[in-house]
DNA sequence: AAAACGGGGGC
DNA sequence: GCCCCAGTTTT
């Protein structure tokens, strides 16, 4: 029997927020700007979302635009950054996309995939991502977690998030977009692991076929 | 000492 | 499609 995806969605919709998946409920928490949501995804690369949350506030708090950020600095944003992963490299980047916001955008972030997959460093996950949480619009963000979750539970069978994007798009109802992406990430994060995930405490796993796990908690 | 943390880009 | 990349934290 195939997957009901409106039960599924119904039943993890008002279990997610008292997860507290750290980056998204910052997001969320701060109302990010688009420009915080880009720079905020940059940063959450390779890193612990409890590190890049904390590492976000520090920097935005001093700096959250195009122009000040780059008035800033980069050796002053990598210290604010640190410890987060690859600061360096992350600081350098910061740098490289304000001046390409500031310069070819007057300082907006574009509300246009195509436009934010022109942006250094920014591919589909980043520019979904930008378009869901920074502008509310209807777009599918494909992180691991989504694309591990959607295939564990029998909902689509994809080989790589690419694939995992563009079956979503044609598969789930429009009116799942948004919060489908908001509590798969969260879900992804506290109890679907991708290693022995949590199914004795998981609302769903009734429903769940359990594809590729091997072990669970 | 080794693994985990995830995405973009170059070829 | 496959391989490369970078630094900190956890085991």
């Amino acid at each position: 029997m195939a997957l009901d995806i409106n039960e599924f969605v119904k039943r993890l919709k008002d279990a997610y927020k008292a997860w507290n998946a750290p980056v998204i409920t910052f997001m969320a928490g701060i109302g990010a700007t688009p420009f915080e949501v880009l720079i905020a995804t940059l940063l959450s690369l390779r890193t612990k979302d409890e590190v890049t949350a904390p590492a976000a506030r520090r920097l935005f708090a001093v700096a959250n635009t195009p122009e000040t950020l780059l008035a800033l600095g980069e050796e002053e944003v990598a210290k604010l950054i640190y410890p987060v992963g690859f600061y360096p490299t992350k600081s350098k980047r910061i740098m490289e996309i304000s001046t390409m916001i500031l310069d070819k955008y007057n300082g907006v972030v574009p509300d246009d995939l195509d436009e934010l997959l022109t942006l250094p460093g920014v591919g589909r996950k980043t520019a979904n991502l930008v378009l869901v949480e920074g502008y509310q619009m209807e777009a599918i963000c494909v992180d691991t977690h989504v694309h591990r979750i959607s295939n564990r539970i029998g909902y689509v069978k994809t080989k790589n998030a690419d694939q995992t994007e563009m079956a979503l798009r044609k598969k789930l109802p429009k009116k799942h977009w948004i919060i489908y992406n908001e509590i798969l990430v969260a879900f992804g994060q506290v109890l679907c692991r991708p290693i022995s995930p949590f199914c004795s405490t998981c609302p769903v796993a009734d429903l769940c076929p359990k594809i590729g796990v091997t072990k669970h908690r």
